[in-house]
DNA sequence: CTCGTTTAGATTTTCGAAAATCTAAGCTAT
DNA sequence: ATAGCTTAGATTTTCGAAAATCTAAACGAG
């Protein structure tokens, strides 16, 4: 059953989107092998398109790549975790201080959409949708048209652990955390006071990373 | 003729090479379209791997991808310079007040080396070598074990001006100025003196970002 | 003359199979 | 036994050609 009609997008890209989501769904786990043929089988295509999306990920530091050995998924410890969450937050509070100010009733209007999606979909308990509105959330309010190559360092950073997030997302006591969290970071966003908004990312963010490193420690030891 | 024989690279890393060196070269312009098959067809090779190569570039932001109309080499404008420059300040200053007092004294004589090569490729004209070891002096100074996903980050900004650098580097007058910049840098370095480290380097990029902006506005106006 | 349509050529994209390489089990000599 | 060598099977990597799509010039209707 080919899923794949000849539609808008490209081949690689679909082989692209199935890998991202096999990855989020933990279908790939860290450290695992990826078998091209599998994959490419699976997706009901060839390898060449299977590769070109490995790359991708490659790059943006999901998998690594051992010449004639294969692509693996890229396992992360706590120690890269606490690098990427500190870059984040050095880059997201400077992208934030410019955005703010630009954003108008509209673009305010979608982040709060994105917020309720988000909470929908944790309460439904559809992670691969939480993290798309959760995405779409933070995003909105730190995009601006000036900053397109800050935007596409933070987009990196949050594709790196994209797949780690998800594990996250699995606990009912955190996702109400969330919830909360985003509601505190809009009102900011509403006042137009980016000291506050910056406190309440810093914190979001730190309590994020405090529980995927007891996750990590505690769970996954390789 | 067939420049390329089965070794330890694969023929994909050998398109990126050849990628690379045609953009510094500057035989792959700013805009210009990449045409896969003539790629293909000067390395030697088919155009898979080719495409492997591309969809790098396209991740490090040298090239723009539009499916089914191909790749361009990006053409960035003063104010992406200006931001990328920006960002490149910010990390690179977190990045060198972290590694310099892990900076052993076999360290900082390959620094040294490295500014030394760097002089004498200016001297003989080689654009080439003397980015590869501006690359290495640079680097050498910012590299420590535990900031991998920053220097990630470094290397992508450097990766996405590398053409625009090698138009710097044709000035006759800026090469001299840029040795005394390194000189001053590699003094700061030794004195292990972290505020003076930023604020050379401060001052060596913001004449970078200067004269690139002048070449800029002046030459390539599309 | 302008706008939209058709069509031929160029280019990208994907495939299926061949070639190169790696992995690990089995074997031999010490 | 153990270390090193050999070999069969699995996997990656590359190729050459077919299929799909795009570009731009030629054509015709209004």
């Amino acid at each position: 059953m080919n899923t794949r009609q000849s539609g808008p997008g490209t081949t690689a890209q679909h082989a692209l989107e199935g890998l991202r989501r096999a990855i989020i769904a933990g279908e790939l786990r860290p450290g695992q092998r990826v078998r091209q043929e599998e994959i490419a089988d699976n997706l009901g295509v060839s390898v060449a398109p299977v590769r070109e999306a490995l790359r991708v990920l490659e790059q943006e530091g999901q998998v690594e790549y051992r010449p004639r050995r294969g692509y693996f998924i890229t396992e992360l410890w706590a120690s890269d975790l606490a690098e990427i969450y500190a870059l984040r937050q050095v880059l997201e509070e400077r992208a934030a201080r410019k955005a703010l100010p630009t954003l108008d009733d509209d673009a305010i209007e979608r982040i709060a959409l994105a917020a309720r999606d988000c909470a929908e979909a944790a309460e439904r308990g559809d992670v691969a949708a939480e993290l798309a509105a959760n995405r779409r959330f933070h995003f909105g309010m730190l995009e601006s048209p000036d900053q397109v190559h800050t935007m596409r360092l933070i987009r990196l950073l949050w594709d790196s652990t994209e797949s780690y997030r998800a594990l996250y997302y699995n606990s009912p006591e955190e996702r109400a955390k969330t919830v909360h969290a985003h509601d505190a970071i809009l009102a900011a966003v509403r006042r137009r006071d980016a000291d506050a908004l910056v406190a309440e990312l810093d914190a979001h963010r730190s309590r994020a990373l405090e529980v995927l490193t007891r996750v990590l420690d505690g769970g996954g030891e390789r």
